[in-house]
DNA sequence: TTGTAGGCGTTATCAA
DNA sequence: TTGATAACGCCTACAA
């Protein structure tokens, strides 16, 4: 259709080289230009300050001549070190992983690391196979959300450091909200709105986090004195909340509330094609307010999730763990917050 | 908050060992369990066929007993090559990745590589930093929707296979569909609705796609008697859409292309929310169909482009071109398809 | 402060 | 078919 011209001609087996035929220019041409030995420029490149201002320049200068780049090949072999740091998320096409994404991506920038992303598509075997082969080539990792078991998480845990986000797994470091700050105001304002129902359509059941929000719901309705039922579960997509809806339908909540956004999305537009008014009939909340929550008619009520400093802080806790060897350093307390919008309303009466 | 445990004990310089203090094995090890020499350790586990059946077994027990895991990095020092493809994304916000992403991730997964995913966030300087990092560790890249100027992708293309996703450059393989087919039916649609006049919403000024949607347009409007103007012109986003909106009502169109999908979209809700009824008084197009189009209300009509096949496409060429060192493969025929949805109608009378 | 030399784990070349 | 041995590019004791 378009191009299709030749990419780059190839040159056989040396592929380590550029492909202009050149070698790419290495510590020892550095040292040839800079007149010094190879072993002084490795110190000048990789640790400041060991080598002496008047050849430190000169190296460099010899460096920027050549356009010289350090192979992170050669320099991981003997360090281990790639100053790379891993992120799974359990679903790319997930908006909430978002600002995860850009959180963990601009904190590794910001300190000269690099982001490798990968998505295990809500898959445990996936995501198992990405974060070994990950594990391989990165520093660090961090888990969002994962649907792996705790004991292989352990595992990970034990060759490099290791942060889960939006879960709890003994030994390991993670990154949580405390989901009921957002969830108490919730309920407070539901209750002020004459709701004495309510009900949780709950999301995966390898999802910690889904059962951590429905514990809060729980918790927090016993306290005021309403009733709290889990009516569904299912996959935490827009197409999973419309297959709850007609569970939801049956029971006799007046307001519900669904494990994430995308399950309200499709909960809500599933009721309104049967013909159901929201928040007249039913009121309805989700949970992290993504991208697009307030697209819909009307725009969704819902809990925010700290999403970008759960991908910066977990970001920095395994740099902290990469350098401290061991971390002590407390996880920053981050909190949910109640957004109202349209899609909540006083009870029907 | 929650656990701030030790992610694992630090031992000191030596990160490059799994931190139970064990080496990792090698094939050394493999060797001498297998009662043979290393480097045919090397050959049965590379370059299979290069060594007896019997033996072949007998290393990869060992192998298997060992529980040995290649190091990637000894292994690129003299090859090269990693197994990796680079996938630069230009906003990993923009729902029209999405499929991108996944069609490439899972292409590379078929064929035993390793995807590594960045984004630019819009950002020309960002982008080739992010394409320079790549291109030291992976073995090809992909640039989706690029913002960097033709002569620096024309340079990294030098270097490694690269192919560019939604744009033309001289001389680089690229992916773009066709978008001449969805935009004929759109216009055709537009006609027989009563449209006379319609205008386009521009994208980026670098974006070589928004031009060519612009040229598309403008042929097919010519071709139909239809006048045809750009009344704007922003950035790709929700909010770009937005502020488009006081140049839309300005100009006479009775219906407006945007650049994308969350443009079209951002218009469509700064437009209502100004009290115009969409499609009544105005019909909005956008182009791509992401997630979340059909969330508003109206739902988006919009011209689908084949996202799925675009990451897919790009991903298998960069694989040829490193396996026949250079390419004639054709790249596949892609095209747009149009999709109706609620926010095309009659022109007003 | 700088040079010397050995090693990181694999692949590749050359003999045997 | 297999074994010995030299790269690959960098880092790091150790010695000077």
């Amino acid at each position: 259709m378009t191009d299709t011209s030749n990419p780059g001609g190839g040159e056989g087996p040396a592929a380590a080289r550029p492909r202009n035929g050149k070698q790419a220019t290495t510590i020892y041409d550095i040292a040839e230009l800079a007149g010094v030995n190879p072993s002084t420029v490795s110190r000048a490149l990789s640790t400041p300050g060991r080598v002496s201002a008047k050849t430190q320049k000169r190296i460099e200068d010899a460096a920027a001549e050549l356009n010289y780049q350090v192979n992170v090949f050669a320099r991981a072999l003997p360090t281990g070190r790639t100053r790379t740091i891993g992120l799974i998320v359990s679903d790319i096409t997930n908006p909430a992983f978002f600002d995860v994404i850009r959180g963990a991506g601009t904190a590794a920038s910001d300190h000269d690391y690099t982001l490798m992303l990968a998505e295990s598509a809500e898959s445990a075997e996936l995501e198992l196979t990405a974060a070994r082969r990950l594990l391989a080539t990165v520093d660090g990792l961090i888990l969002a959300s994962p649907r792996l078991a705790d004991s292989e998480i352990q595992q990970l845990a034990a060759q490099k450091p290791v942060v889960v986000v939006n879960r709890n797994v003994e030994d390991v470091a993670s990154v949580v909200a405390d989901t009921d700050a957002g969830v108490a105001d919730a309920i407070r304002h539901l209750a002020t709105l004459g709701h004495r129902h309510i009900a949780y359509v709950a999301g995966p059941d390898r999802s910690w986090m889904s059962k951590r929000r429905w514990e809060s719901i729980k918790a927090r309705s016993d306290w005021s004195g309403i009733e709290a039922t889990v009516v569904a579960s299912g996959v935490p997509t827009v197409d999973g909340g419309r297959r709850s809806a007609a569970a939801v339908r049956e029971g006799s909540a007046t307001a519900v509330f669904c494990y994430n956004d995308l399950m309200a999305i499709g909960l809500m537009r599933e009721l309104q094609a049967a013909g159901v008014r929201i928040p007249e009939e039913l009121s309805i909340l989700g949970f992290d307010n993504i991208f697009g929550s307030d697209f819909t008619t009307p725009p969704l009520s819902t809990i925010k999730s700290p999403l970008h400093e759960y991908g910066a802080g977990a970001l920095r806790y395994v740099l902290d763990a990469l350098d401290k060897g061991a971390s002590d350093r407390a996880m920053p307390s981050l909190k949910t917050e109640l957004v109202l919008r349209g899609s909540t309303g006083p009870a029907p009466a």
